[in-house]
DNA sequence: ACCTGAACACCGTTCAAGT
DNA sequence: ACCTGAACACCGTTCAAGT
């Protein structure tokens, strides 16, 4: 009894795990990826780097802590249809817009593909399959398929952000790639060639939804 | 004239970016991406660390430019069939064989989305688009689903690889995360849980492809 | 023009020492 | 039990100095 009222009488602001993941959330959002570091992250909590590991095993266990509360958070209030094909929809939707607003959960994801961020999201498109009509056999390779892509669409949104440091915009960025695109011999790269117009005026997330539907229009067939 | 006979009569052995990158690549296939060191390149090179800035701007470059000589070899060879679609399926299979032979080559490949290598990759999967009787408007978004579905694999692919380091092979790290997926809560995560099973005895390449024909499915039903 | 290798500016992580 | 901060073992990159 004695020593949990002196566990409870600590310092308001004692270190804990959420703690650290919330600072670490706060450097990651407004200075990106690079910005984390544990020297940075240790001053901002006014304390030195040595104490972290206290309470989180290393930089992976942290990243991975960092991006299961963003993704857990937004995972919970993904819109719930009768129809399951919305609800894939749904799910597919906040997952772009996490990635969209955190591009470092969109690198973390994609790098750490067993993380528990990962499994709420497979459950997000793996749950409804049934209700699709999707055969038991086959549902893996459904879910997986549509985790894949959103992986992959990760990967792109943390290199964007990566490239962009804190000048460009995305938009500006595109542009740039779309002028490269278009500057290629149009003979070795005819098609790349023929849709960099495309690349710059595009909107992403209605390209982001025309991929996911392609994914399902291919899962209903399976049926 | 003089100066030119000058440079070539160098030593036989002096450096050259391509001498680079092969040492390069000599490194990433036996010890992988972590394995890439300026100073163990030096080394392999005998010369000293800074001899290499001379050739290649930076890191990114260097693992730019190994990444496409593999891409660039391995789509040249790619099978080429008079149907669209299984000339996309080979140009996917080439993609995946590469990544399954050097992970670090997937790493790459989503790390940097706008690397020549992915403009090999996505020319492969957008030049028989047309031939497949999908319209102009539609070929972007559907070569762009491809390649996120593939950027996605290379990511898991290259964590994998990273997981196991040294001792442990893949079908064994896979049999170890499923292993924890069938310890998962069957509330919390009932998909998951139950397809856990799968994780464990699939075969990566079929469920490769199950992936990309899902999409292609998809994208013919677009014409 | 090309190469050498020490030096610089950073990392993540550890650990003896404190409270 | 928890925290401090110097120290360690690495990195990529630079640059004065050589040939």
């Amino acid at each position: 009894m004695t020593t949990t009222t002196q566990r409870s009488e600590r310092r308001a602001d004692a270190l804990s795990k959420e703690r650290i993941v919330a600072a670490a959330i706060q450097i990651l959002d407004s200075g990106g990826e690079k910005a984390l570091t544990f020297r940075a992250l240790a001053a901002r909590l006014a304390t030195g780097a040595g104490a972290i590991y206290w309470h989180v095993a290393d930089k992976n266990e942290l990243l991975a802590a960092a991006t299961d509360d963003i993704i857990a958070r937004a995972m919970a209030e993904a819109a719930d249809s009768e129809q399951p094909r919305e609800t894939i929809r749904a799910a597919a939707l906040t997952v772009f817009d996490v990635i969209d607003a955190h591009p470092w959960v969109g690198a973390q994801l994609a790098e750490e593909p067993w993380q528990p961020a990962v499994l709420r999201i497979l459950e997000g498109f793996g749950g409804p399959l049934t209700a699709l009509g999707v055969p038991e056999k086959a549902q893996f390779d459904c879910a997986t398929a549509l985790l894949n892509y959103v992986s992959g669409l990760a990967a792109q949104y943390a290199a964007a952000a990566r490239l962009q440091g804190r000048e460009t915009s995305r938009t500006a960025l595109l542009a740039n790639v779309a002028a490269r695109w278009t500057a290629l011999d149009p003979a070795e790269y005819p098609f790349v060639h023929r849709v960099a117009a495309r690349l710059a005026d595009h909107d992403d997330r209605e390209q982001f939804l025309a991929g996911i539907d392609l994914i399902l229009t291919g899962i209903e067939a399976v049926r």
